[in-house]
DNA sequence: ATGCCTAGCGAGGCTAGA
């Protein structure tokens, strides 16, 4: 099974470059982030045409997770549980849950968090929480899963060009990459750098500042495997073209291959 | 170091992203 990840910062504005990056890498499933409308506004019937079943959660305006699937889905679940029942429900659409071929397929659109310190790294980090949670009651669980997505998590310093210049970003800063860690070591599999110990690669380029022509990138785009499912990963790869074309999304997808 | 881009909303210049 092929799955892909990709922050498209909006679909309707993406949607040729992504129909066309479909039909050239054919995933099996394409795990969407920052698509940016409501679940009715969501263009399924383009990704039919292609053979894709899609299932959107989104809002207006902002965020927004979808999955596209050449594969039946089996189940879809349009929630990160939360901390404590009594919480209140988090109105920002981050997070799409799906089961396709006995797999779970979490697909997620971690907090930003800046400007930090604030209300917005606060929620980074509660969310994170639930994230970290969520994967603990995953493991307990006989399926295999995966939890994808734009986490908006710089993990190490050679996950981006200019260290010393992101320190103090919520994208960097230590206590972010410490809630990070704690996800992982739970025992989940970061796949890219599982795979490509020693270089150094980004999936995301600002579109300012010839961010993208510099190669002044950061790696935020993450696939985390639980145990069985790191043991069937074959291949992990960023695919930089997309970035390079004509009203490219600030990100670049990130592709899986998971053995049967 | 961040708003030099880009997108949404909606109709002018805000918010938001990383």
């Amino acid at each position: 099974m092929r799955v892909a990840s990709w922050n498209v910062n909006s679909i309707k504005a993406r949607l040729p470059n992504v129909l066309d990056w479909l039909g050239k890498v054919q995933p099996d499933v394409l795990l969407m982030q920052e698509i940016k409308c409501q679940d009715g506004d969501f263009p399924a019937l383009e990704f039919e045409s292609l053979g894709y079943k899609a299932v959107a959660h989104g809002q207006k305006s902002y965020n927004g997770v979808a999955v596209v699937s050449r594969l039946p889905i089996q189940a879809a679940r349009p929630v990160l549980p939360k901390l404590q029942d009594s919480d209140p429900d988090d109105p920002q659409a981050r997070y799409l849950e799906v089961e396709i071929n006995g797999v779970i397929l979490g697909n997620l659109y971690l907090p930003n968090g800046n400007p930090r310190p604030g209300d917005k790294y606060t929620y980074k980090l509660e969310w994170m929480q639930r994230l970290h949670k969520h994967a603990a009651k995953l493991l307990q669980g006989d399926m295999p899963f995966l939890l994808a997505g734009d986490y908006n998590i710089c993990p190490t310093d050679r996950d981006l060009y200019d260290p010393a210049g992101w320190a103090e970003d919520a994208l960097c800063y230590p206590d972010s990459r410490k809630a990070y860690r704690a996800i992982l070591n739970l025992g989940l599999t970061e796949s890219w750098r599982a795979l490509h110990p020693n270089i150094q690669d980004y999936t995301f380029w600002d579109y300012q500042a010839g961010a993208w022509f510099k190669n002044h990138g950061l790696r935020i785009d993450h696939f985390l495997l639980s145990p069985a499912l790191a043991d069937r990963l074959q291949s992990c790869e960023i695919d930089r073209a997309p970035r390079g074309l004509e009203k490219a999304s600030d990100h670049t997808p990130i592709v899986c291959m998971i053995g049967d």
